[in-house]
RNA sequence: GGCCCGUUCGUCUAGCGGUUAGGACACCGCCCUCUCAAGGCGGAGAUCACGGGUUCGAAUCCCGUACGGGCUACCA
């Protein structure tokens, strides 16, 4: 069992949080939770031209929304940061600073132009390392001479000398190994003095004391770059884990054209946090051969690095539709009810003080709704007949006020309801039961016209409930005005 | 081109040498039923990418091949 876990989360702020970020922030989180260890956000901004304050707010309110709490990072503060990348700019020169001291580092002169065209040479032989690693055997007051002139230059990465294969266990993939002729001698500081990714990545983690780097498939092959920079360091070198990545239904990286791929986007359309979450941590990762529903709680309790699958998965949104569906209908009618009112709100039928108001005709309602909903954006449209006048939909009318004995049936409807004594559904139900066999006309008709003339459409919530909910005065206006429309 | 990773029903997956290859979504049928749902029951759907080995026995181990993906940037 592992012991002072620390993991993070390094999302860059180009753009929101979407599905497959998510995914990486949940693994890192319920394993963080699972050995009792710190669970850090580090916003990787280093890209000045698309990293953006609004992109860190929002993907932080979109991991505050599915309940990843961070431990340590923006807003939370913490002994190592900075956790802004932008912010840690002296940590990284002090870092080139000991590999330098190390021997591990070393400047390059070499313009595009050369490398360009080593490249291209290296490529057509079919060879390994694409840089010749010119500048590695200038002479020291050479170097010196040059930097001193203030040359441009690049530092690079010298990869030890007669360094074995690079191998490393994989928490999910197993044991990898890289043969470190393949290794380039990168570079880790640009030109204008910025480091780059696989510098920095390595100078955070192991400024931070990650212990676990939990993270997508494609960091993989730049594991032993960095794993060299943890050696020229000296530093320990944390345990890694690769998950495969998330793929929409063609296969191809998930993008806008399979619908939504930001985790407030699923928030708007009314997806639950829980229920997203439940989804994406299936999406690669399993607890056994069963079990596909399960909480927060369950998550982290069964979390295990050795059971995320190797495979890509394709995110499949019929799944998350269905799973959010399950977790409405569980959830508690009173918590339904408060979850109800943002999206009343917004659809202008209900504001707070009203839910509060007439707490128990919302509690009354909700069964109603949860059994046919999956999202929440769709209970407006379902309720609306209830806060709002109606129109008539024409296929109804067509296909139920237009039938022979429909007038009838609502003319006895109309009745009826002002007849009922105690105005509950089953009142209602045994008052408009009666009428079929009195007028001799199908049960079904009977109903249909009733349902037509109350919410306007020939589908929706249950009948007699609804009526209920509704009231005796609404409901015999509107049955009237359809016996009136016909 | 080189290096690395992956491949079980349409999809997510279980499986880690001996199973009628299990579950879930989606799909189809039946039941329930005031519509729609929800629910219950049942069904169809996987020659475990392919080819060689190893073994009494392979989806499981080994080697190839094919296909997909990642990395190979002074992006992250």
């Amino acid at each position: 069992m592992p012991e002072n876990v620390r993991v993070r989360f390094a999302p860059s702020p180009t753009g929101h949080l979407h599905i497959g970020g998510a995914r990486t922030a949940v693994y890192n989180w319920a394993f963080a939770r699972r050995y009792g260890g710190q669970f850090i956000l580090r916003i990787d901004d280093t890209d000045p031209e698309r990293s953006t304050q609004e992109n860190t707010e929002a993907i932080m309110r979109a991991m505050r929304w599915l309940g990843l709490d961070w431990d340590e990072g923006p807003e939370a503060g913490g002994s190592s940061g900075p956790y802004l990348q932008s912010e840690r700019g002296p940590l990284y020169r002090d870092g080139l600073l000991r590999m330098i001291e190390a021997g591990a580092a070393y400047p390059c002169f070499c313009s595009t132009e050369e490398l360009e065209a080593q490249r291209e040479a290296a490529r057509a032989e079919g060879g390994y390392a694409t840089y010749d690693r010119a500048c590695r055997q200038l002479a020291k007051d050479e170097v010196k001479a040059r930097l001193d002139a203030g040359e441009a230059h690049v530092w690079r990465l010298a990869v030890p000398e007669g360094r074995g294969d690079i191998m490393f266990t994989d928490a999910v993939r197993g044991p990898v190994s890289f043969p470190a002729e393949a290794m380039d001698d990168y570079i880790i500081v640009r030109s204008d003095g910025t480091p780059t990714y696989n510098f920095v990545t390595v100078l955070d983690d192991a400024g931070m004391g990650i212990t676990h780097v939990i993270r997508g498939d494609d960091h993989l092959a730049n594991t032993p770059r960095q794993i060299l920079v943890y050696e020229a360091l000296g530093e320990p070198v944390p345990t890694f884990a690769h998950m495969s990545m998330i793929w929409g239904s063609d296969g191809k990286r998930l993008s806008k054209r399979h619908g939504a791929t930001s985790v407030e986007a699923y928030r708007d359309m009314g997806y639950l946090p829980d229920a997203l979450i439940n989804y994406i941590a299936l999406l690669g990762w399993s607890i056994d051969d069963k079990t596909t529903l399960f909480d927060r709680a369950t998550l982290v309790e069964k979390f295990a690095l050795d059971r995320i699958s190797k495979n890509p998965a394709i995110f499949d949104p019929d799944k998350l539709e269905w799973m959010n569906g399950v977790y409405i209908r569980d959830m508690p009618p009173q918590a339904f009810v408060h979850q109800m009112v943002p999206w009343l709100d917004a659809a202008g039928l209900a504001s707070a003080d009203d839910i509060a108001d007439r707490n128990d005709w919302f509690l009354a309602l909700t069964p109603l709704v949860t059994e046919r909903v999956k999202r929440m954006d769709e209970i407006a449209p379902m309720v609306r007949f209830l806060f709002e006048d109606i129109e008539i939909d024409d296929t109804a009318r067509e296909k139920v006020l237009a039938k022979e004995g429909a007038g009838e049936a609502l003319r006895a409807a109309a009745d009826a309801l002002r007849a009922v004594e105690d105005w509950n559904p089953a009142a209602i139900e045994a008052a408009i039961r009666d009428i079929p066999p009195a007028l001799d006309l199908k049960p079904k008709l009977v109903f249909q016209a009733v349902r037509v003339a109350i919410t306007g459409s020939a589908v929706s919530p249950p009948l007699f409930e609804s009526v209920a909910l509704l009231g005796r005065e609404r409901s015999v206006e509107r049955v009237e005005a359809a016996l009136a429309s016909i």
